[in-house]
Order: C-alpha cells, then structure tokens, then sequence
DNA sequence: GTCTATACGGCGATAGAC
DNA sequence: GTCTATCGCCGTATAGAC
C-alpha cells in the first residue's frame, strides 16, 4: 500500500503530462503509475487543472532552482549551461520535445485558462538570460532569439530524431554564443 | 442540408487539428462545424485515423504545389520564400503554432502509428531546401538548420505572443540567408 | 447521402464505507 | 488515507430507416 503525497502526485503528473501531453493523460493513468485507485486521487486534488496548476508551480520553482545555480557560474558559463539543457536531456527531448514549449503549445490549442502560467515558465527563462546576457557584456534583446533558437533546436530533435543533427546544432549554439560575447 | 465531400471533410478536419489539435478535435466537433450528423460522418470515413490519413496527404500535396511555385522564382527567392511562410502565416502561427512541427510533437506524444507520415511532411521541406541550397551555391548542410530556426520562431512566437519579435526574428533569418549565400 | 437511434467504453467527478 | 461503487457526459463506432 504506497502512501500517495501531493507531491508525489505532482511528480508523477509532472512526467506524464510532459511525455504524453495535458489532454490525453487521464486520472487513471496517474492514478495507476502511482499505485492507487482513481477514488483515493481526489483526496489530494479536486480537479484536473489544480493538478495542472500544481505541476506548473512545481516546475516554475524547479527551473528557478537550477537558473539560480547556473547564474553561481557566472554569466558567461551560465549562458553556456543554459545551452546544454538541450544536450542533458537530449533523449527525453528527442522523444517528447521541449517540455515548456510543448506545454504553452498544447494550452494555447485548448484555450486553457492556464495559459498564461505556462508562459510564465519560459518568461522566467528570457528573463533570466536577458540578466545574464547584460553580466556578460552582450545585448539583452538576445535573450528571445538565444531562448528561440534552443526551442528549434529541440523541435528539430523531436522532428527528425536524427542526434548527430541535434549535437550539431548545440555546437553551434555555442559557437554563436561565444560570437556575439566577444563583440563579433 | 450541405452536401458533405471526403474533400469537404478533409479540408475541415485539417483546420480543425492544427486549430485544436489531433486528439482534441472530436467527429462531433468536424461533423458539427460541417453542419452534418455524425452519423453521416462514417458514411466518408470509417475511423478517426482515416481522417488523419487523409488530413496528411492533403497536407503533403498542398506543400508539394507551394514549393514548386516558389521554385519558379529561382532558388535564392524561394529560400526566402520559404522563410516569409512565417510572415504569411503570421497570425495563425502565434495562435497554433507551426501545423508540421506541432503535428509531428502531438503524434509523438501520442505514439501514434501516423508518426512517420508527419515527419515525411517535414524532410519534404527539409529535401526541397536542401536542393534550393546547392543550386543557389550554398551548403546544403544549412537546410536543417533552417527548418530548425524556421521552428524556433514559430514557437517564440506561439510563447510569447509578440508580433514586434517574430517579425524581427524573421528579418534576422533573411540576413542570415542572405550572408551564408554570399559566402559570408 | 443523410438522418436517428443505439452500443460500449473511458472520462472527470462524487459519495460514502473502511 | 484508501478503497469501491456509481453518476452523467462524451468519445468512437455501428445499424438501419428514409
């Protein structure tokens, strides 16, 4: 008998709505992967969009953490990590795309209410490279074109499956980035 | 009483799954939309597959017209040709997304059997840029990587909303064309 | 070609026993 | 905190009348 927390929950909710999508993963999905039943579910969350907006919240304050210890690199070799997201989870990503793209995708087509939390997730990303942009010596209008090119980067991955192509184009990422912080 | 076409129906269903997307769009909501029973409906097509099928076959005969119409122009023009979809296309792709891409991401989310048809979609612009490349005397490596920044702006632009930067991330991919085809 | 009627399963959600 | 039982709705899909 698995004792089930909200935060467990949320976890588990937070893998299987990236994997599978917000839409087509049901309570008994969640439910089974855990170990309990659909009817002990609703003890812990009433409904479906307050898992949603638990699983939002939790990965707003996941990406926080890591932003904040990547920026304990320095501005420059933080810009850097932010790149290698893309080769850290390069499988995942080549299986199910970007999980802040593929989620602010998704809840635009549904026209869910919580759009704009999902937006939020990549607003905190552009802001934070828009401050590291500025440490390091370069334009912060960068920030959407660097945090643009990495999400085409991982569509492209999800696209093609094809992983050479995928460590190609975060070389060049890289490569670009070193450009324009050495003031080309 | 309309007079309802596998054409008719396949053209709808098209709107209708890049609007809302694939396993969200129900026979309800194309025979509704349609004005027709959804009775009626299996009279054209026998299950929900058939009509992706069909859906993606349309797709790839309408982008196969497109690039050869853009081939006329000669290859440096349907270079950028190709780049202006995202100006054409500019108030749809904020709303929905890129219609290849998000195809591609939701059937592979989904594990879906039609996976492979929509990732021909996109080597089917992929093959054409490529060809493009070599005959306006650039590297024909370049093709992914454009498709790739192609995806990136579609998707900052779905993110963020913000018309202002799709239309100068745009403008930027034209500089960079014009660049990697005067050998830079 | 169009319709109504219907089958059957899975969905989100609720009630209440243990 | 966990379960079973149940509700009502909507999903795909089928049968058959007009």
């Amino acid at each position: 008998m698995p004792v089930a927390t909200p935060e467990k929950i949320a976890e588990l909710a937070d893998r299987l709505f990236y994997e599978r999508g917000f839409a087509t993963t049901s309570f008994a999905d969640i439910a089974g992967a855990l170990g309990i039943s659909r009817g002990n579910f609703y003890h812990h969350f009433k409904t479906k969009d307050a898992i949603l907006d638990a699983v939002m919240a939790r990965r707003l304050e996941q990406r926080k953490l890591w932003l904040a210890e990547w920026a304990a690199l320095g501005p420059r070799a933080a810009l850097h990590r932010f790149i290698d997201i893309l080769t850290v989870n390069e499988a995942k990503i080549m299986a199910h795309g970007c999980p802040v793209g593929g989620l602010c995708q998704e809840l635009a087509r549904l026209n869910h209410a919580a759009q704009p939390g999902a937006q939020a997730i990549a607003g905190l990303f552009i802001d934070w490279l828009a401050a590291q942009l500025v440490l390091a010596g370069g334009r912060e209008e960068l920030a959407r074109h660097l945090f643009g090119r990495a999400q085409g980067v991982a569509a492209l991955a999800n696209i093609t499956g094809d992983k050479a192509l995928m460590q190609a184009e975060v070389k060049a990422l890289h490569l670009w980035l070193d450009e324009v912080l050495n003031g080309e």
